[in-house]
RNA sequence: GGGCCUGUAGCUCAGUCAGGUAGAGCAUCCGGCUUUUAACCGGACGGUCGCGGGUUCGAACCCCGUCGGGCCCGCCA
């Protein structure tokens, strides 16, 4: 069974109503890990609602967060935000300086700035979780009910924390962090609570109350976290592996949640994505990979193939490079099959049919529309890349894959192929799929030539360079090269491919030669034909 | 110190929760096609399932131990 639809069947014998909830601090750039969190949650409530659950699936953004410190891409004017939260402070323009204008106008703050274009990847998902802003919930005061709890069991609280996580807390701890005179969360230090005020003493020395009940601060995370659970009714969340280790935030939020009289929600850990050879996606370093960059490269199903492929157990290694060709290309091939008919076959052993039917709920969930199926291509992303190398006119593509006026290449291959286009001209395009030209000679193979190989290269060297430079007059050369000696075209591709591009095989070569430079060509081929004799 | 994940074909992995004679894709090789889409079609090669014990009629799977790899527990999702 798919892990989907696994943890359904959990929350099917809790109930029928569901909320299944996702969380993230909006602290800076978005890459492909935060689609795991959103992605598993999405699948998630998919699955309940086809076991015929209702559900609710939302994304809170955590944006009454401080900022924790001055990140890389940040310009070094922000240290005086460092403790304010994040919803609270002016973006980042495209220098990392706080844009003061547009948060003066319009409320344009440094959450909203991450968060939007995420936003706009997922919509492209097919993801729409209703949302949740924490720094709003706090002041419309939906977080009242459980801060005062909070505040009245302040010893309880630390008592779970200190025992379950075996942290010890200072002296001066207390289950609310409230905001200073300046509208920072930091350095500030509780001296004494009656509801609904806490008082405090900030790192100036100035004393001053904050109310719990209007967002005049926030929970620490441990206790926001549950608090969450509780006015929401969260009844299943997925959340990675940090709040999941023991004594993590996961197993403290369970005891803290009974305080507030709900039930921890049902949980699922899921492992990080990881850039391939390159260690944690971080965004401080510049080759991490965000949504909105990979939904340039391919269409957005395979993204969710990506999470809905992999069980959340399993750590993913990810790269824009071959990593992507491969899962576009299996995705690709799956989606080509008949997974329906497979499965019908008596004779498949009970392990080969669990293997296809988590195929087949992978692909469903891959569909961007729900209970829609996705649609393939029929081209495979390896077929694509070399036509779009080799061809700069999309007409020609089309013409080489059998489609005209009549039989028109679909959008989503139109599509498909502009995103290609885009890929092979980034960094991420794979250098091992990139079709190139040796200037070398290739000694070692042209050693191994025989006699014909020898004749056959003569003969194209000269007839190349007499050769007038369109697609239809070099491949009639090449044929002609080997045929005018009664050899197969064969031979002439063979030596071709060897003297052009170091390989024993190749694609398709008239066409590149043309986009190529004649005199370039027939030199090298001069080069390797001065070597073997 | 506590915990999680992971080790299966050259590579990437599925299969472990419900034990029943080892699976897929890629790569490689062979064949077909031959003015060739590194395409496509067909086939082959390929694994003592990290190691050692135990339970069982039967273990990749369950239990115990052990070795290797990755990671999380600093109010940071």
């Amino acid at each position: 069974m798919h892990w989907a639809d696994v943890v359904a069947l959990n929350l099917s014998k809790k109930g029928t109503k569901h909320i299944v909830s996702t969380g993230i601090t909006p602290s800076g750039e978005f890459h492909i890990g935060h689609l795991r969190e959103i992605l598993t949650g999405e699948m998630i409530s998919r699955a309940a609602k086809n076991a015929g659950l209702e559900v609710d699936f939302i994304f809170i953004v955590d944006d009454a967060d401080p900022l924790r410190r001055v990140y890389p891409f940040l310009d070094e004017e922000y240290s005086k935000f460092i403790g304010h939260q994040i919803g609270n402070i002016p973006a980042p323009d495209d220098n990392g300086k706080p844009d003061y204008a547009r948060f003066n106008e319009d409320g344009w703050n440094y959450a909203d700035h991450f968060l939007n274009p995420f936003l706009n990847a997922l919509k492209k998902i097919g993801v729409r979780p209703r949302i949740v802003k924490n720094l709003e919930s706090y002041q419309s005061g939906m977080f009242s009910e459980c801060s005062k709890i909070a505040c009245d069991n302040a010893d309880k609280i630390r008592e779970i924390i200190e025992r379950v996580s075996g942290r010890e807390l200072a002296d001066s701890w207390f289950p609310w962090s409230p905001l200073d005179s300046n509208g920072s969360l930091e350095g500030v230090t509780v001296t004494g609570y009656e509801f609904p005020l806490v008082h405090f003493i900030d790192s100036n020395g100035n004393t001053g109350t904050s109310d719990i009940t209007k967002g005049e601060g926030k929970l620490p995370w441990r206790i926001d976290w549950p608090a969450k659970w509780a006015w929401i009714g969260v009844t299943c969340e997925a959340f990675g592996k940090d709040h999941g280790a023991s004594g993590g935030s996961y197993d403290t939020g369970k005891e803290i949640c009974q305080l507030f009289g709900y039930d921890a929600p049902q949980p699922l850990v899921y492992e990080w994505i990881s850039l391939k050879g390159k260690g944690a996606m971080s965004s401080s370093s510049g080759n991490t990979i965000g949504p909105m960059e990979a939904l340039d490269l391919v269409p957005p199903e395979i993204l969710r193939f990506l999470i809905a492929e992999s069980k959340p157990s399993k750590a993913i290694e990810f790269d824009a490079g071959m990593s992507l060709v491969n899962l576009a290309d299996e995705f690709e091939r799956s989606c080509a099959r008949d997974l329906t008919a497979e499965m019908n076959d008596e004779s498949l052993s009970r392990r080969r049919k669990v293997q296809l039917e988590d195929l087949f709920v992978a692909i469903k969930l891959s569909s961007i529309e729900e209970n829609s199926k996705s649609n393939s291509s029929n081209v495979s992303f390896r077929h694509l890349a070399l036509l779009a190398q080799t061809k700069s006119d999309d007409q020609m593509v089309w013409n080489s894959l059998g489609m005209n006026a009549d039989n028109p290449p679909s959008s989503i291959l139109i599509d498909r192929l502009s995103k290609m286009r885009t890929w092979i001209n980034s960094v991420h395009f794979p250098d091992e799929m990139r079709i190139k030209m040796i200037n070398e000679v290739p000694t070692e193979m042209l050693q191994e030539f025989n006699h014909e190989q020898k004749s056959v290269l003569e003969n194209l060297t000269r007839m190349l360079n007499e050769c007038p430079w369109d697609t239809d007059s070099i491949g009639s050369c090449i044929v002609d090269a080997a045929k005018s000696i009664e050899l197969s075209p064969r031979i002439a591709y063979g030596v071709s491919y060897i003297c052009l591009m170091g390989n024993h095989k190749g694609p398709r070569l008239a066409p590149i030669l043309v986009e190529l430079n004649k005199s370039d060509i027939v030199g090298q081929l001069n080069r390797c034909l001065e070597f073997v004799n």
